[in-house]
DNA sequence: CCCTATTGACTACGTCTGTAATCGGAGTAG
DNA sequence: CTACTCCGATTACAGACGTAGTCAATAGGG
């Protein structure tokens, strides 16, 4: 189930995590113009998604609507995880401490996590 | 430069970020026993990593000494900037509320980074 | 009813990856 | 000198990926 979803894949999830269900044709119009895609390509991987399963369609007349099937959590989480395990020993701490000792944290990211950290033991 | 180190290819360059130089045999001994790889398969990466250049070899008699061109530290904070830009609009502090909701972090973690954090500040 | 535009399905194709066998040259044991 | 061995270099090859063209069916416009 877990079929690992590649980049350019990712770029339609996220198209489609933020509004669903969409025709192919909406899909193509929404992803990231950076990527430049034609409307042939988004359909190719709206297609490798469905065979993985990480998304499903319904038929709505002679077009299809694609919806996600796979929470964007969980894939967040997955590739979160996936990341902690393999370069930090499944361990965030070391990630954080990198993170702060290549000064890549603003005093304002700080704040935020320590005010979150707190919630957490409340 | 930043030639984008595979999965398999990273595999090897743990080895050598743990011990340097080595040659192509002490690399394949050393490798994850999981990979069940071939030394063939470790030499075939070490040329493709030398392509790249994330590593060097220089001559030592009839066979090479490979190291490391690479630092660790700046292949992870890579990769984790990619993973934080790609799936939480950069911030960290996402990531660590994510985890957080999920239950992924021990009572344990939170006292750390805390710690780290409060060491930060001062 | 026939032509054209649309849509999903199928096909294409070069590159990258994972995995490994093979080839050719250089020492080494006789 | 000769057969063998060790090593890096070259070649192989299937599957994933990025990217996109083509085909067949269908639905409207005339």
């Amino acid at each position: 189930m877990a079929e690992r979803i590649s980049d350019a894949e990712h770029a339609v999830m996220e198209v489609l995590w933020e509004e669903a269900p969409l025709t192919a044709q909406d899909v193509a119009e929404r992803v990231d113009p950076e990527r430049g895609w034609s409307t042939n390509t988004v359909k190719t991987l709206l297609g490798r998604l469905l065979a993985k399963s990480a998304i499903a369609h319904e038929e709505q007349g002679r077009r299809y609507l694609y919806r996600p099937l796979v929470a964007r959590d969980d894939y967040v989480m997955g590739e979160s995880r996936r990341l902690i395990d393999r370069l930090f020993g499944g361990r965030l701490t070391p990630l954080v401490a990198h993170l702060a000792e290549r000064d890549e944290l603003t005093a304002q990211d700080i704040s935020e996590i320590e005010a979150l950290l707190k919630d957490l033991k409340a």
